[in-house]
This record gives structure tokens, C-alpha cells and sequence, in this order.
DNA sequence: TTTTTGTGTCACGCATTTGTCACCTTGTCC
DNA sequence: GGACAAGGTGACAAATGCGTGACACAAAAA
């Protein structure tokens, strides 16, 4: 659904400027405050954007990078690093260890927002496109309509939420642990077969008479969207 | 919705004072201080009308004007370039590189601003009417009248505003926190259910026999104003 | 002033949605 | 086939979200 920020920044007012304003943009965030919780974090769930303060305590916002860059799931990720007037800030300027994009402290929220959405848009453009079609399935998520086939259907916001997340990362399989992290948040705590009782929902609502299930169950591992016709 | 211009120019005095004009005017604007943050920001948001420096760092007005008619959005989105006395006048007047009009500077504010309207009403009329129409639902906000099928209906200043927010944005799907910013402003705290209250209201006033509610509910997430007939 | 109109909250009723459980079906491995 | 594990699903109580009438108060009009 939202897009997913990490915001690594150890200064507290900071931090909380930032998660406010990204969460009414649009946005869910996590807050990580050191180097070490921000790698933890980003192993949890994949971030789909990198807030990266350059002086952190524990791993310096550059080793911070240079690590996530090492992993695959974290390898192309927008990592946007936030760094005072005054350090190194011609070493900054290359973005020479892997950062996408650097604000300068103290920065514009718009200016900020405006590079996030650039960047995203380049690693990728599903996050922030508003209707999304697999197959006969089209989300409207700012519209929140769905359709399969042009034919308008009834979901309720669980079912929603779900789609949209399977609809933005089509065939891809999610565990049960993983959709409730994406779909149901990271803080609430439901039991992992309640997963399937939504799937099941899921499908029924996304039943048209001659028209296949789009949703692929695999055994012991979770479920997957894929398109069909 | 005001005209959203983007002004690409890398003197900040003359930026400044363009700012300011068109701001006065009744126009939303964004500054672009080089050629690359001028693709950036009219990537971001697709501008209504650009005004475009001739002599720019990075890329040159040409090259940016290139560029923005390569793209679909940008095709035909109405450019005024702003050029030196001197700067090749010549090709310039030619206009064969893709903008619209040209000023040279020092240029006077009332002469832009009647290109500007001119451009603009030729591009996109709708955007210096003030009466709008979303189905049988007409909203003039200069006068401050509302009809549906041409029966003129009452509403309260708030109802007014808040219809006008939807009629700008119809079948967008707005939170109540969404809605209280846009429609109470930012600063003011009230009540998210206040806001249903309201919509309530407006529902009330938009009630004619035989016709059908306009305003979708959309459970856990807000509300959306749609056309009906 | 009195009257009218508009505003923000609240509380209650209702319908939908949700999470969980229990029981059933299906798949897998020996 | 039998035994076990994993997934499907109907049922249901609890939670949630929404619509609305009522009310107190403020601002504007008469």
C-alpha cells in the first residue's frame, strides 16, 4: 500500500519532524536511532526509501550505506542522506558511497518530498502510480476502486489493503509474517492464520463467474497475485 | 484549483519578484534555480505554464524546453521564454525550438501577465473559469453559487468550501484529516468527526428529489465526490 | 436587543468488518 | 493407504466506523 520510510536520524526533534510530515504525506515510517537499529530495521522489512543521517552513533551513516548496499533486497533502495552544513560536504557531493541524493540541514520539507517522490519514481514507479492493473484486476488506490474485467466489485479495507499490496508487487510470494508486517502493521499482533481467513475473503470477493483465482497459494510459504485472463 | 506556474530561473532576484507577482496574481508557483531541477519539478508536478530562462547552468533553456516536449504530459504545456537582450534575438524569435511566446528582459509584469492569460486560455481554458462541473453539480466560487440541474441550492461557508475541495478534486478519495487541512486549514484543531457532520450537511443541502448522492463513503479512509445523473 | 444562521461536539443506534476458533479438505511423505 | 501437516471456510462475538438528531455556543442579521 504506502510506501514504506526508514528514517535514520539520532536527533529526536528531527526525527519526529520527519515521521509527522512523511506519515500526512502518505507515507507509513519507522524510526530507526542508531546505525546498528537501522540495519535491524531494514532486514525486517524492506524499505522502499532510506533516510540516512551522515553522523550516527554506533555505525557512521556512510558505513550504514555502504552495508545495505551489500545486500540484495537493499541494493537499489533510494537512500537519501541528510547530512550538516560543513561535513566533508565536498566528499557529500559525489555521493560517492552509494547514496542517491543529499539535503542539507537544515532543508525545506517540499524540496525534500519533491527528491523522494523523484527518486522513488526511478526504483520504482508502482509505488506512486494511482491505478494499477495485473491481468483483469485494476486497484484505483486513489480512487479506492477495484475492478476486474471493468466490473466494479465490493471489497472491505482489510481485503483492499491486501490486494493493493499483492497488485503492487505482482507474482511475487509473501509469507503470512510479511503481510501482516505490510498489510496489518508491524505493532499490531494477530494471529498468522487470520491471513488466510483474508485471502479467502479476498478471493471470494474477486470472484467473477469463468474467471479464474488470481491468487496462488504456495504450500508452506504463503501466497502470491498473478495475473490471469 | 489555482494555475500552477513553474518558473525556471537562476537570478534570484528576478526569481523572487516573478514568485511574488504571480503569486499576487492568483497563481501557485515553484522555483526552479537550473535546468535539471526545472525536468525535476515538472516531472513532480505537471505545471500549467512555464516560464523559462534562456541562459541556464547545467542545461540551457533549449535543451529544457527539448526535453519537456519529448514528454507526454509536458507536450504541449505552454512555454514563455525569458531572454536577454542580445541572447541570439533572432533564433530565439523563430521560436523553432518548442516555447510558445518570449519576453525580453527587462519585461513588464502586466505584458507577462496578458501572454500568460493568453497562453493559458488557449491551452486550457478551463483552468481561468470559475465555475466548475462535476455531473448535474455546477460551483462558481467567484460568486459563490451552487446548483445541480440548474436549481440554484443554499449552503453554509463551510459546506461551500468543502464541496469546492471535491469539485476540484472528483473521485479522489480524501481522509478526514485531509479534508480538515484543506477545507479549516492547517492550523485550526477540530474533531475529525466533525467532518462527517459536515458532509452530512452538504449531503442535506445537495438533496434534490429523484437525484442521487453525489458523496461515497469509503469505510476507514474518507470520503469522495462523484459524479452522478 | 432579539432572531436567525452557522459551527463544533457528543452520544446513541446501526451495519459492516474483524480476528479467532473449530472443523473440514487437501496435499505430502513414508 | 495411513498419518501428519498445511490450507480453506462457516460461524460468531467483539470491535470499529459511520450517520444523525440534539445541543450549546458564537456570529451575523434584523
Amino acid at each position: 500500500m504506502k510506501p514504506y520510510v526508514l528514517i535514520v536520524e539520532d536527533e529526536d526533534a528531527l526525527a519526529t519532524l520527519l515521521e509527522y510530515n512523511f506519515g500526512k504525506e502518505g507515507y507509513e515510517t519507522a524510526i530507526a536511532m542508531d546505525g546498528e537499529e537501522a540495519l535491524l530495521l531494514a532486514s525486517e522489512r524492506t524499505p522502499d526509501l532510506i533516510l540516512l543521517d551522515w553522523m550516527l552513533p554506533k555505525l557512521s551513516g556512510i558505513e550504514v550505506c555502504r552495508r545495505l548496499r551489500r545486500r540484495k533486497e537493499t541494493s537499489k533502495t533510494p537512500v537519501i542522506m541528510l547530512t550538516a552544513r560543513g561535513d566533508e560536504t565536498d566528499r557529500i557531493t559525489g555521493l560517492d558511497f552509494g547514496a542517491d541524493d543529499y539535503m542539507i540541514k537544515p532543508f525545506s520539507m517540499p524540496e525534500l518530498f519533491a527528491r523522494t517522490r523523484a527518486l522513488m519514481r526511478r526504483a520504482k514507479p508502482s509505488l506512486l502510480e494511482d491505478v494499477i492493473r495485473v491481468g483483469d484486476v485494476e486497484v484505483d488506490s486513489q480512487a479506492f476502486r477495484v475492478k476486474r474485467d471493468d466490473q466494479a466489485l465490493h471489497l472491505g479495507p482489510t481485503e483492499f489493503r491486501l490486494l493493493d499490496h499483492f497488485v503492487r508487487h505482482p507474482g511475487r510470494v509473501f509469507s503470512r509474517e510479511q503481510l501482516l508486517d505490510a498489510v496489518w502493521g508491524r505493532d499490531v499482533y494477530v494471529e498468522a492464520r487470520t491471513v488466510d481467513v483474508h485471502i479467502g475473503r479476498l478471493r471470494k470477493a474477486l470472484k467473477l463467474p469463468g474467471k479464474g483465482d488470481p491468487i496462488r497459494t504456495v504450500r508452506s510459504a504463503g501466497y502470491a497475485f498473478e495475473a490471469v485472463d
